[in-house]
DNA sequence: TTGTTTTAGTAAGGTAACGTTACTAACAAT
DNA sequence: ATTGTTAGTAACGTTACCTTACTAAAACAA
């Protein structure tokens, strides 16, 4: 009846610790000994786990022949076989949706395009529809699934908030939807805090940095947070709603002011339309977009700099009361207006007015993929907690 | 050579496991047939177990009449020893330094409050020499300490810096300091911290109030923060340096307003002495105190209502920060200020004005002595760690 | 060519720590 | 006194580890 602690236990630790060797050296192959070695497990102990693995399908012996050159005897070199696993990730956006599937070690093997549609109910049955497609050419289910949406997620109830983008959330339970049609277990992630968890994977491989925040600017603004290495949801799951920030204390029965009224796309160039009709010069239409105010601010144009002067110092602010509350090493602007250069040496000549040694802000680098890489981070997580009690697990029957 | 992972590893895992149920039941006893229950290990892997931690002296026979009027053979009841470890717990404040020793289960069973001195060096002297004055009557050092500094802890250089109340933190090194002078693990945290962990241990004995947040308002302003059960500190340790806040958007070249300019204790009394030079009503002297501006202002004082809520809102709009960011469940307030029920009703007021489902907000209930509490929390966490290696690792040589 | 050195891997044996089974111990209820 | 129930122990077998001692396969030197 109980066979709980010992049986197996032991067996697993010493797995784990080889299959952690494992993917600590990829993409360098390992002998036997070698992995002996690094784990401090005994060679005996390393060969039969290594034999257990290798006829689970896990790890293979590198066809590569041994490399020569070194005394002694070569080593049968082995690696881990990266198709064992794969898992399903997509970013749901606003109006279009990335869909890819990603082997043992996050590479992105397939990846795919297509239309949100009119609602989220829509979106998440093209989601299944196109997933299952793309899924045929697997002969194993996806080990699980991380899905980014455009909005809060609100694990306890289930359910997606504040999607302004997308329709139709409220009548949408998303992890329910989704295990109910498909294998393995499915995640369910605001997008900014993947796009966060993306940029850090980015940046340090090996996550040095880990305290750490993205800023998404585009038609809203969200703020993924990384606390030591780990995403950080807060209490109720809508950490980070940073677009609501009010920039000072309102006065009596005065409209409130927000970040997201100054510095989010459509305010910028709403900005940029009254500074011309207030009678600033510029070149520019006043309809002008995004890019081209900033490209205009930085060749000096005036309504442009006003904007660009107004923009970048309420996003300042913000990042002021960010760094005294949270601390974070690193600041990664992303989305179309916060990955533009412009805006962020804006905000961090701003910044260093505001506080002291303030932290480095730099642009993303991944664009509008930055979700989905996060997504792979929290599946490859998820995968590494249950591959080897599932891959040794199995033996003992 | 290796002796790593098979050895003691999977005893040493159920020692803890044992262990970890004995912490769960306390104050109630537990049978080594129950132990077995609840732990799922099996009657004779307990009873070997239990014979070992009883020889080393963690666990004793319960001296208790073993309840009757239950079938069966009365069970030999254990019970952790609350003498085996002892830690030293401290608070060093700018003028009082609070110093405590807890036993096994966070019981402080002794406890001392001395003046802190002139500078640094001469509190952490005294914090060693009253300290192990204290410890004389224990027949072992303490298995570790915590000490709350009234600044920012940086771990990496082992510095405290912005105490601005207790001067000389520039030369010393208290880590070092007091790992010299002392046996057993040293932690240094800065004292909102640990008063924030203080309260939640408060609050919550089973921590299910897991991400929380506490600020102390007194002299000056600082933000403890619990994300996880585990303390935050960010990325350089400095994450909650919420007095430096600004209220807003600095004009170029004016003087930046931060939340300690209106909310701290001195800025209150200077608003209120203010208030009454503009020409406001008050039956108080200009220069009364917090408490009597605060008394005054729930009994209709024009001054002082003024005052509090120019203050309340300043915190006000702080918190709806820390809410957007961080979304903690629960704020506590402590300090001279903060622990005042007028002044969290009255931030409450404002905070309902400014965003949607504020969290609770309540007055500290620890008072002096959270911080304190605190230090033992993070005592009994580093002493968890080590106890069953230490207890069950010297039994095998 | 032949031995020596070096490293990889395997076989055999011993040990630690677990669980299972089957027992005894001690009480309450009948 | 007998029966039932629960606590605890003894004996045994199993798992999975480490250690030691071996063989295997190559480079290198004589």
């Amino acid at each position: 009846m109980n066979e709980a602690s010992g049986s197996g236990v032991l067996r697993l630790l010493s797995g784990q610790r080889i299959v952690d060797a494992l993917f600590a050296a990829h993409p360098q192959q390992m002998s036997r000994a070698g992995i002996a070695r690094t784990t401090g497990l005994s060679k005996p102990t390393v060969s039969a786990l290594m034999s257990d693995m290798e006829n689970a399908g896990l790890v293979r012996v590198a066809t590569e022949s041994p490399k020569l050159g070194s005394l002694g005897r070569p080593a049968a070199l082995y690696e881990l076989v990266p198709t064992v696993r794969h898992t399903l990730v997509a970013d749901v956006g606003a109006t279009k949706m990335l869909i890819g599937i990603s082997d043992l070690f996050g590479n992105l093997v397939t990846e795919r395009e297509i239309e949100t549609g009119a609602d989220a109910r829509s979106a998440f049955t093209r989601l299944i529809d196109t997933s299952t497609e793309m899924l045929r050419s697997f002969d194993s289910p996806p080990s699980c699934a991380c899905i980014g949406v455009p909005g809060i997620y609100r694990r306890a109830q289930d359910r997606v908030e504040q999607a302004l983008n997308l329709p139709g959330f409220d009548e949408l339970a998303p992890h329910a939807f989704l295990t109910d049609r498909m294998e393995g277990r499915v995640h369910i992630e605001n997008d900014v805090n993947l796009a966060a968890l993306g940029e850090l994977t980015q940046i340090s491989a090996d996550q040095t940095d880990r305290d750490f925040a993205a800023i998404s600017v585009g038609t809203g603004i969200g703020l993924g947070m990384v606390v030591g290495g780990d995403l950080y949801r807060g209490g109720t799951g809508s950490a980070g709603e940073v677009g609501s920030l009010l920039l000072s204390l309102p006065a009596p029965n005065a409209v409130p002011v927000t970040l997201e009224d100054v510095a989010s796309a459509p305010s910028i160039r709403k900005l940029f339309g009254q500074a011309i009709e207030d009678g600033q010069r510029s070149n520019l239409d006043p309809s002008a977009d995004v890019p081209a105010i900033f490209q205009a601010a930085k060749t000096g144009d005036q309504a442009a700099q006003t904007v660009l002067h107004k923009t970048a110092g309420a996003m300042a602010l913000a990042v002021s009361h960010l760094c005294l509350i949270a601390d974070p090493e690193r600041v990664v602007f992303g989305g179309g207006v916060g990955s533009n250069p412009v805006f962020v040496d804006a905000v961090r000549q701003h910044l260093e007015e505001l506080i002291d040694s303030p932290p480095e802000l730099t642009p993303s680098t991944l664009g509008r993929r930055a979700a989905l890489v996060g997504a792979v981070s929290v599946s490859l997580r998820s995968m590494h907690e249950t591959l080897v009690p599932e891959i040794l697990g199995d033996q003992r029957r």
